[in-house]
DNA sequence: ATCAGAACCTACCAGGTGGTCACTTTGTGA
DNA sequence: TCACAAAGTGACCACCTGGTAGGTTCTGAT
């Protein structure tokens, strides 16, 4: 069998990737219950019949498209043990990335949206998503609102998620109108904390940051 | 055709208002895509065909059911004239009031998403939704942060409207965990902006709670 | 060069979609 | 009371939905 998983892990790996890339596109302009197999397929190029070889169900494509999502941006590779200066700042330089990619945010957007209903495939995927934000946040805002009690860290957490999933959707609607890192970084000095620099990444700014990963998302 | 005009509003005007409320809550549940008219059409208590007779297409159907959200909310009746610490309080009213209407919350939160494509037949709607809560706002908070630069009345207008659209995402995922009505009042806080009383009309019992309004929504 | 298995397609299915049409039933103003 | 418009129906349309069955073509390790 282990001839099978060689052969396999060739053209098969390939096509099921320009799948999971049609979709993921579709999935972002109008969500997932709006987009059928066919759609998918025919970006990809082939019949529907030939995306249910690959994935068992339409469902399994968007379980996929969301765990490649995750690959991407990678946001547990900072893990529990990064700074807590180091996670807002990475998460504004996500703000500024998503600024540039509409269609990671539309697909979260979307999502998001749909998944409110117990009933939808990615419901649980997101009650999850926000939790693990949440568990990622709260420290970090414990130690930068320190002593100060007004906004507790649990309430700063939640506000901070809700203001950009909030932005995203006023940015989709009139991208040229809204700035979403202006909004978070003066959400962020209205807490005292301090914003990161315009473009740490690139050439003349202080700190080098991270290398250019090629695209991120939501937060 | 006054005798027509007259005839037709009676039970004609009562079965189109019972299928924009069935539609109303029917896409609060599942979003404008998901819903078929015959599901309206079981919901109000005829054939689909019978729902077309009263409305030229499904469209037609939830853009009555966004106009008469409106006149339920009643936000225009504020009128430019108030005062701005009216605005605000009424508006904190209205998130008090949306954690116990779910069904309003929802609608917007699907609504909003899917609007988001600007194919969408409620992409206009929404467009304006936000330029003229912004122009309602944004006075407001120029008078209330008076002097404070920091955060411009356009950035805090548009961080107060983001974030009870995010809330509402995290609260309609889980209802018992977020508290909107908090989030939000600690937004104004942190802008220096006094909160409201918790709960100004009506006894000063905790329990009680406002005159049976049938619901309301969003903001 | 072979040949097993992966990749993929055509054809089909039952069921759902928005919308139309010809028709019957019901309400109501005169 | 009556006539006529409004309300409502059932049958139908073409089309799309996710999913299946069975077959053909391709691929790549031997």
């Amino acid at each position: 069998m282990t001839d099978t998983e060689r052969a396999r892990s060739t053209k098969g790996e390939r096509t099921r990737r320009r799948i999971i890339d049609a979709a993921g596109a579709l999935f972002a302009r109008s969500g997932y219950r709006a987009v059928s197999l066919r759609d998918i397929a025919a970006r990809a190029g082939l019949t529907h019949a030939g995306v249910l070889h690959h994935f068992p169900d339409k469902e399994a494509t968007l379980l996929h498209v969301l765990r490649r999502r995750d690959e991407i941006d990678a946001l547990p590779v900072l893990g529990p043990g990064i700074g807590h200066r180091e996670l807002i700042d990475h998460l504004v330089r996500i703000v500024d990335r998503n600024s540039r990619t509409p269609g990671a945010v539309a697909l979260y957007v979307h999502l998001s949206a749909e998944a409110t209903d117990p009933a939808h495939p990615a419901h649980p995927y997101f009650l999850d998503r926000y939790r693990s934000l949440r568990a990622l946040l709260v420290p970090a805002f414990a130690a930068l609102l320190d002593g100060r009690p007004d906004p507790s860290p649990e309430t700063a957490a939640r506000q901070f998620i809700a203001l950009q999933d909030g932005l995203q959707v006023q940015w989709l609607l009139d991208p040229d109108a809204v700035d979403m890192r202006a909004a978070v970084v003066a959400f962020l000095r209205s807490l005292g904390i301090a914003a990161p620099d315009r473009h740490p990444p690139d050439a003349p700014a202080p700190t080098t940051g991270t290398a250019p990963t090629p695209d991120e998302r939501s937060v």
